[in-house]
DNA sequence: TATACTTTTGCATACGTATGCAAAAAAGGA
DNA sequence: TCCTTTTTTGCATACGTATGCAAAAGTATA
């Protein structure tokens, strides 16, 4: 069963004009007169005439894809990530060239998937990237840019919340309550995300001279509620949780409600991200808003940039607390 | 700043050898002496050479790519398939172009941009197609799938629970623990599963002599809140709630909590999907389950068929239903 | 060593498009 | 009408790869 792809050259012989011709009409901003215009459009009509992005991309060297990686394909919060990257690269006209790798680092061989591809450039949401693969796609000037990481050994943009000063506001919110016995609840430990959560909400509070309590966690919701739970059991009764996303809050939340503690008289609990959940009546989970649109915007501003030569941009939002019904 | 793409031939030149012994050595099968196999490879390694992957589909016709269209993203059941989508496709050595569409219908803009890329094969979750659309790409020799879907008077392959079946199942369930006041909370009521579903569910119940009570939703957890919370405050008090799916089952399940009616004791709630949330300990909730896998596979098997001159297939797979707390 | 046979290699071409250059056509000016 | 300027068009070529065909190289047989 041949793909009977139909050329420019056929569209440009039913309609008595050079394959050239054909091209022009479909390259904006080349010179057709009206006339002629009309009639290559009809009869690429006729024809179902698509131009072929391959045999384009090959002489332009422009392929209009991005590569788009992503891991924790559980967590809500990139679901909407990747809504709003398709969509808004779509509107610029690029389409997704989409990988969903399970591994905690993304692979060289996913990595030449986007290179075969002449992606014009990467980004990579929630996963790692080998110093190796990063020089190696500078090498190849494609630009690559972390999204909700931040890794300064690796000379690549990256755009994230600032997290340290997001998790400082909190600390300061939940200190100025008067709250003394403070959990906080890690993700992937080896997760910049989770680190600088931690970093900006214990350093407030020791700074206070109070001494947070670490659970060990890894962004799910199963190991977050096994943990909240064994704390609860263990004797241990904590005025305040911060989890390092909505996901990691809630199952905190469950457990609360599962060892019937109340929220938020007896504990207050406080998520990071502002899921859609978040907002469900059974939760009303109080968080720290991540503008995504203003990420996602300036995400595609340094993959626009086309400026690779010079160094890396650590791009950081603000975002903002939203209080709901754990926090009072 | 020029993408410098280094190309078979500047291996070639390196290696002495011609291209086309380059291009042998990346094409499977071909003909060539491990020694001089060797010697490219090796100066492939040096050069940071990758086939170009435009070039070769340009000859080939074959592009390893595979279009994927979804529409809802907030369901967190689509999340699932899109992984397990992205992971099997990877392994058979497929791209995957991804689109995700915000109307009801995919439209003839998202399409072409499949086309543009001649994509082997795409497949449609969670949306609409027009039968211009369909016509257009079976002109075009590119097979479609619809995931989840089943549209009789399409042209196109489909791969769905088989929902009728599912749906009916529930129901004798429900019949045979002897509930009376039964409520179906539909989906959107354009989609086929919602339709199949609630035929499935109504048909039985109305065989044995009972009227079900329809709420109207749209697949949102929100808006199934609302129905039920409405519902119960208009009096009317259900002995069983069947959701046209996990999320709005949940927000079923929210509403009477909300409305302080014990679950399962005084009203059971079902749902259809079996998302990841649906096992969480706050929820429990008691749902079919929809084997992901095993229409993931129907689909790629569908794809990779290749013999789309004969008339549509629409295939239906069984699953099961998962007793949980929601359910006594 | 000569012959037949098999494997490996290079040459040439094709895929479908974009684009510099020059020729052709159209438009403007007198 | 003729000449100049501008716009539109076609020709030829390039992008980076795969592949049929024939030449070359290697291997086996007698």
């Amino acid at each position: 069963m041949e793909k009977n792809i139909i050329s420019a050259m056929e569209v440009a012989k039913l309609a008595n004009v050079s394959q050239s011709t054909v091209s022009r009409v479909f390259t904006p901003g080349a010179s057709v007169s009206e006339k002629t215009r009309k009639k290559v459009l009809q009869v690429a009509e006729e024809l179902n005439y698509q131009p072929n992005a391959l045999a384009r991309g090959l002489i332009t060297k422009k392929t209009n894809m991005v590569g788009l990686a992503m891991k924790d394909i559980q967590n809500p919060f990139y679901h909407e990530v990747l809504g709003i990257f398709t969509k808004k690269l779509k509107a610029m006209g690029y389409s997704v060239l989409f990988v969903y790798t399970e591994n905690e680092e993304i692979q060289q061989e996913e990595i030449n998937h986007f290179l075969e591809y002449n992606v014009e450039g990467i980004i990579v949401t929630d996963a790692l990237l080998s110093s190796k693969i990063v020089s190696k796609l500078k090498h190849n000037r494609i630009p690559v840019i972390l999204f909700n990481r931040n890794d300064k050994s690796l000379q690549c943009h990256s755009v994230s919340c600032d997290n340290i000063d997001a998790a400082g506001s909190i600390a300061k919110y939940v200190f100025e309550k008067g709250y003394k016995e403070i959990v906080f609840i890690t993700g992937k430990i080896n997760t910049s995300t989770s680190q600088d959560r931690q970093k900006g909400f214990v350093d407030f509070l020791i700074s206070k001279g109070i001494v947070v309590t670490i659970l060990e966690s890894d962004y799910t919701y199963e190991k977050s509620f096994e943990l909240t739970k064994n704390l609860i059991q263990s004797g241990y009764k904590p005025d305040a949780i911060f989890g390092a996303n909505d996901i990691t809050a809630l199952g905190a939340l469950d457990a609360l409600k599962d060892r019937k503690i109340s929220v938020p008289d007896e504990t207050i609990v406080i998520g990071f991200d502002n899921i859609k959940m978040a907002a469900w009546p059974n939760y009303s989970l109080s968080t720290w808003v991540q503008p995504v649109e203003e990420m996602v915007d300036e995400t595609i501003n340094l993959l626009t940039l086309n400026s690779n030569d010079d160094e890396p941009k650590a791009v950081k939002v603000k975002g903002h607390f939203i209080h709901r019904k754990t926090t009072k």
